[in-house]
DNA sequence: GATTTACTTGAGTGATTGCTCAAATATATA
DNA sequence: TATATATTTGAGCAATCACTCAAGTAAATC
């Protein structure tokens, strides 16, 4: 059977996440990878690939292990009114987290140039449309249930709240500060009827 | 007094500043930028500095022609309601345009390792700090005439309109339909009163 | 213990990166 | 016309890029 791998996959691919998070795709070399993750070249092309094979991994890695975890205050909460708040309060003690890299992965480590792979951007917009759809269900049931006012509306409410949310993300990575963009989402919040 | 420029400095910023848009600041090489400005190794070092300092120009340039252009739709329309969704329509009719790259150059060609640099943070900061401004100054004087409602606060509506319109330039770029954007921004502005 | 198989190791690939520099060229002034 | 000065030209720099590959090593199976 072979001489054993002598690292955590999953380990390895939380390491390389942080690396992508952190430098974005473009600026993160495989030195980089290799020193951060505890490899050697060979292993790495012989596990992962290839440096674009191992990203989309790591967006993977992302969906299941951030945006997941972060979809869970919805679900777990009694009401959307106070998920959506718990989600929020998540993002941004993130932002405080110095451990945690600013933003989101898929905001920061994205450039143009990659978007241009058909691969990544399909891989992109699916997680990007599977959150707004877990929105979007979420928002209907509280529409439903009569928690939320009947003139909300559950679709349009949905993409607003990803653009917001994709906005914000954007703004933390330009070091902005928390607290004023706190602030600013408690006030949206309200004032969109959430 | 010595040789002649061979070239006109405002058209080769105007293309410098469409190829970081295009490809973003990392996959920008110099290769690409003196193509497209055609102009030889020499003249760009000579009048441009580096690539860095080529970047912060075509930023000023970015503010000038296009922030700065856009910004009129609210002072030369007759109404707030008006002059913003006249500002969207000219957004949208930019996702449009084969020409003109998908999103916002600040938010397209900033990789995370590029805001480490100072003075590359600051100025994008500094942008939009008065992008911000604006919006607050335009809201204040539709508040006080009566145009717009006295339950909206100019502040903070000003600064979530600018985290909005950082996420649909993220969205753009990830090759969201242009329709539905449109949709769901022509019913964020009414939802937030606007 | 021999063989097979998988992983690790590290030197090395050609291509590309941003950038330098000396020589050639063109223009305004003396 | 000669001089001073600014720009253009293109070869070439060291560093880094993602990646390859052959040799070495460790474990399971026979």
């Amino acid at each position: 059977m072979g001489r054993l791998k002598e690292f955590e996959l999953q380990e390895a691919l939380g390491k390389a996440m942080n690396v992508f998070w952190k430098k974005g795709y473009d600026k993160t070399s495989l030195k980089d990878l290799l020193t951060e993750m505890d490899i050697l070249n060979g292993s790495f092309y012989n596990t992962f690939g290839n440096k674009k094979s191992l990203f989309l991994k790591t967006l993977e890695f992302y969906g299941e292990e951030i945006t997941a975890k972060r979809a869970n205050h919805l679900t777990t909460n009694e009401s959307f009114k106070v998920g959506i708040r718990s989600l929020f309060e998540d993002v941004f003690k993130c932002f405080s987290d110095k451990k945690t890299p600013r933003g989101c992965l898929l905001v920061n480590s994205l450039s143009s140039e990659l978007l241009k792979d058909q691969e990544v951007l399909n891989f992109v917009q699916t997680e990007i449309a599977n959150f707004e759809e877990f929105f979007f269900i979420q928002l209907e049931q509280a529409v439903d249930s009569g928690e939320l006012d009947k003139s909300i509306n559950p679709k349009l409410t949905a993409s607003i709240l990803v653009t917001y949310i994709q906005g914000l993300m954007k703004l933390s990575s330009l070091e902005i500060s928390s607290s004023k963009l706190e602030k600013q989402t408690s006030h949206f919040l309200e004032v969109i009827g959430l």
